[in-house]
DNA sequence: ATTTTATAACTAATTAGTTAGTTTTATAAC
DNA sequence: GTTATAAAACTAACTAATTAGTTATAAAAT
């Protein structure tokens, strides 16, 4: 899976929000300053070369939808910072952070004991 | 602080781990294939105005070293990736990966047993 | 003092990414 | 059927990023 860049990943991000859309609407839930209709068109041209949204077509127009989860895209960001970062392990990245008091230890707590069960 | 590139981000890499480093230091340090040295001091010259780098003068060579640490830098980073795919939240991305597995559970509770001390 | 060497600074060339205009084509309206 | 419309496809222009050659200059060697 390759990586997106900035242009790209706003598009993706509006996609996978709203699922599937056609151009004119991924460009109606942009913020402003909006692109042109014509750069959102190419950007998702883009993304289908790079085998991240798939269309289907209504007689020329196309409706496109996300093939690559965003689940599935922020596994393997989270991995690459993980890695370049902490050292591979998210456990580092926790402990960071927790000592740094930007992650509730109590908060934790409950989480872990959620998911123990 | 801005973003760094990612020929930006290899050189401090480098930089982060040597602490300080001639621009002949740095190209030692890194991978095949080596870039040019000229490619290494052109970059090195654009983190010094994005305020990443300085340097001590030695007659005509510089030394350069990080005046932005890498932790100020990975806070950064990883906060930006928080915000936008775990919804501003670390104890979203903990959950998550935990469920994914890829943290372990037990270790977990270990950090946070030492880190309540 | 002249030549060599090493380095930073400057600059040019290339490549990657972004933006949007122009063209083509299918569908809809008349 | 011709014209209008709307969308994708193509293409060009621009901007950002990367790479490395050329130049200038200071220090070292002879």
């Amino acid at each position: 899976m390759q990586e997106l860049t900035k242009a790209e990943e706003q598009i993706m991000q509006v996609l996978w929000t709203v699922e599937k859309a056609f151009v004119k609407e991924l460009l109606a839930e942009m913020n402003e300053p909006k692109p042109a209709y014509n750069t959102v068109s190419t950007i998702i041209r883009i993304l289908e070369k790079k085998d991240f949204v798939s269309f289907t077509a209504f007689g020329k127009t196309h409706q496109y939808y996300p093939i690559v989860s965003r689940e599935d895209y922020k596994t393997q960001i989270s991995k690459s910072l993980v890695s370049k970062y902490f050292d591979g392990s998210f456990e580092n990245l926790v402990s960071f952070f927790a000592k740094k008091e930007e992650i509730d230890l109590e908060e934790l707590d409950d989480i872990i004991k959620t998911l123990k069960k």
